[in-house]
DNA sequence: CAAAACCCTACGGGTTTCCGTAGGATTTTG
DNA sequence: CAAAATCCTACGGAAACCCGTAGGGTTTTG
């Protein structure tokens, strides 16, 4: 089993419910870390003092920092981490139920596991660890539908861009400006409309309207 | 201080985090149930053996109940929890941010203290009970603001019904034929057309599309 | 009870969305 | 390199939105 184990999570209750899972299978180091920067740092010390880490347990969002940090995510500090070291496994442990944001973890990140934060968050936690230790993926099975539905649709980054000024209020041709200004191409009104019309009929939309309220309980924006 | 205190939190290792916290602070019985209805039997039981619990700390969210509960949500439950017993003290212990919703608790549910699951969750939730045996209001300061804008508009029931009918891709038109067929006045399509312009004016929205997406960071809809 | 105030509804016209068509540009393919 | 396919853009008309105005009904007030 993995000898020694990070924990980054910012909430002060969810530390210690980690700490207790992780000794129940016998982890003889667990360390702690409020801040991904902190976390980050401890991973590198770690490093060089040729005494690695073999997993880290992250959280995904971590609110509330007084002082800024400059890793401001669980998924910032999950790539950071696997450039320091490649070889290290990861878990991440979250609230998130968005599928596309699963499905960009997973699949880009390659964390090594996906545990939701809920019911048996605990158990599952325990179990996504002994079968990380082992090479073999993990994920909560309520929410393994997110990889599977390949969606057949790939939302882009143009795509996004679209949804959230339009979230912002701007209308097609102010849009379209916008795309202009930021060189981003294709720019026209024209362009912009078919676009949205995809997106309306991969999401089902009737409008605009009922678009953006379908694409933020997608977490797209 | 309390004598005996009921957890009502789904998730395994959040309960662990608070009877922890509950017992740093001197209380010796902590009592915990993974469901509302549960939750509310054990108040209930307590009530008829005439040993009644103190304190009720509740989270609002109880998901992947595999078999479906009469009472679907904290909030429900702490509604019930007053009606049964007036003198019970409620804390709730959520991840929940948005203003409407805590403004509907505090206000009109009038729990005794609304501490916010994030960093020194563990930390207020300790304060918060301390001060409600005082009959002390507490509040997570990050979340005060919440209750105090008072937001000078203030949004009802028919207006919220306009939006949910709005993000599920009816137009104006069909809205003010839904309004018809459940018998609600005003139902023209220009009256819904003037709510949705002093809701647009209200929340600084350029069009239905930008109220939508503010209305549900806001948590109306 | 009549005037005033208020609310609901109806209508018109300017703007934006929505959707099909079509022409020109770029890329792919044989 | 020419044909085909694909993509970007332009345009026009119907539908929905947005906004002001105005008439008819109800409630409030003196």
């Amino acid at each position: 089993m993995f000898k020694k184990v990070l924990i980054a999570e910012d909430a002060d209750f969810m530390s210690s419910g980690i700490k207790v899972a992780l000794k129940d299978i016998q982890i003889p180091i667990v360390e702690y870390a409020q801040y991904c920067d902190e976390a980050f740092l401890k991973l590198k010390k770690a490093c060089l003092d040729n005494e690695p880490f073999d997993l880290l347990v992250s959280d995904l969002s971590f609110k509330d920092n007084i002082n800024p940090q400059r890793l401001q995510s669980g998924e910032e500090l999950i790539a950071e981490a696997k450039k320091l070291q490649p070889t290290l496994k990861t878990v991440v442990f979250s609230v998130e139920d968005k599928p596309y944001r699963i499905k960009q973890l997973c699949n880009e990140l390659e964390v090594d596991a996906y545990v939701w934060k809920s019911n048996h968050g605990q158990k599952e936690l325990k179990k996504a660890v002994q079968l990380a230790y082992n090479n073999e993926f993990f994920i909560t099975p309520q929410l393994a539908h997110a990889l599977r539905d390949k969606e057949a649709f790939e939302v882009t980054d143009y795509d996004v861009f679209l949804l959230q000024h339009l979230a912002e209020g701007l209308d097609q041709k102010e849009i379209s400006e916008e795309l202009k200004n930021n060189k981003i191409k294709p720019s026209s009104i024209s362009s912009v409309e078919k676009r949205l019309k995809l997106l309306k009929e991969s999401f089902n939309a009737n409008n605009l309207t009922q678009l953006i309220a379908i694409t933020k309980d997608f977490g797209l924006i």
